[in-house]
DNA sequence: CCCTGTGAACCCCTTCACAGCT
DNA sequence: AGCTGTGAAGGGGTTCACAGGG
């Protein structure tokens, strides 16, 4: 039961907040949980969870519920969150300065490594510590870091080949800010982060 | 074939896209799209861009296929975003100020009004030609600006309290970047950012 | 022809409900 | 008695495929 491609998308966003719960949990000296009190500290119901986690094995226990510091550990290493992954950055804008003083990433096992932009002006100025790199320099200083992901808050221009060099260089996995739609080069996965699109969603719910 | 509630939440966030591309489309002066393109363009298949469309209506044509314009137009009333709506920000830390700066909100029929902030130090400074209200001026300060929805850029403290107060105010929708679970007042709607929950999706995803 | 709009089939995910166990 | 894990049922959204029409 448990390493076929036959996860559901939305169980695993699932078990991003499972963790999260579960980390305050260990936090507050709780060892063990049974499915009801964790499903509603998640917000979802008991037989959701069970069932998220049942596509990856029994972790539970009939006496006990689950055990949390396990549960916790298990979800990491599900997520593979369970060792600091590296990020490159694109775009040293507004946004992706922002992104580099967020301390959420550093506390779920993301860290960012080498940041780029396009712009002359930004190139060879410090962020936080980390020197900002040209984009042609993407193929000479990428490989040092061994990025599997990185994020994209950089403008529209050039996306595409962008892209591409990233996918050449290991790069598998995009967290996308551009509002514009990526081809993705096959096997790289992408994320889009559209707020003004949820602010739309939002929009709409609310007129009724 | 209109108003019941029976609109897949899904369908809503295709329309933020197809709206996009719709625009775009004006822009560089075509008049119309068949289904084919246009989807192609979202990157959706014409059965899901015609079924999408068809909830609300019979916009197409058998010979032209969708006026552009006109069908720009619709989604924009639809989606409520056919006239500005002004927004409440509260939270003005790095978060907050680049979300203050970014112009795709104002692109988008959303305009940043009131700004607040919990921290002594930070009220009554100016961001972005915006003063800094304090919390507790929230129920004089709100109502001047009549907003429907406001985001949550703010600390985790007092969360709930918060929200009620907003819905009092007759706040609906809330952007929401706390990472928190939000016990939302009946009739809120909530939309969470969580951008280590994404990234985590893609650690889970980019690893086989 | 080749388009749109749509019933119907399909598929994926959620929920129910219970067997098995403690 | 009350829990977990899971077949089976149910529901919601997508895709198929075609009627209807220029």
């Amino acid at each position: 039961m448990s390493d076929t491609t036959k996860v559901p998308l939305q169980t695993v966003e699932r078990l991003s907040r499972y963790r999260r719960v579960l980390a305050d949990l260990q936090d507050t000296g709780i060892e063990s949980v049974f499915s009801h009190r964790l499903a509603d500290l998640v917000g979802v119901t008991p037989a959701q969870l069970r069932r998220d986690l049942s596509i990856f094995g029994s972790f539970g226990n009939v006496a006990r519920g689950y055990d949390v510091a396990t549960l916790h550990r298990t979800i990491g290493r599900l997520l593979g969150t369970d060792q600091v992954q590296t990020l490159a950055l694109i775009g040293m804008g507004n946004l992706g300065r922002t992104l580099l003083m967020y301390r959420g990433f550093e506390e779920r096992g993301f860290h960012i490594g080498p940041v780029f932009d396009r712009d002359r002006e930004k190139v060879g100025k410090v962020f936080a510590g980390r020197r900002c790199y040209a984009l042609e320099e993407l193929e000479t200083v990428l490989p040092d870091f061994s990025c599997r992901m990185a994020i994209l808050a950089c403008g529209p221009g050039g996306l595409d080949a962008l892209t591409a060099r990233l996918a050449n260089l290991g790069v598998a996995a995009l967290l996308n800010f551009v509002p514009q739609r990526i081809s993705a080069p096959p096997g790289v996965f992408v994320e889009d982060v559209d707020l003004s699109a949820k602010l739309e969603k939002l929009s709409f719910l609310s007129r009724r």
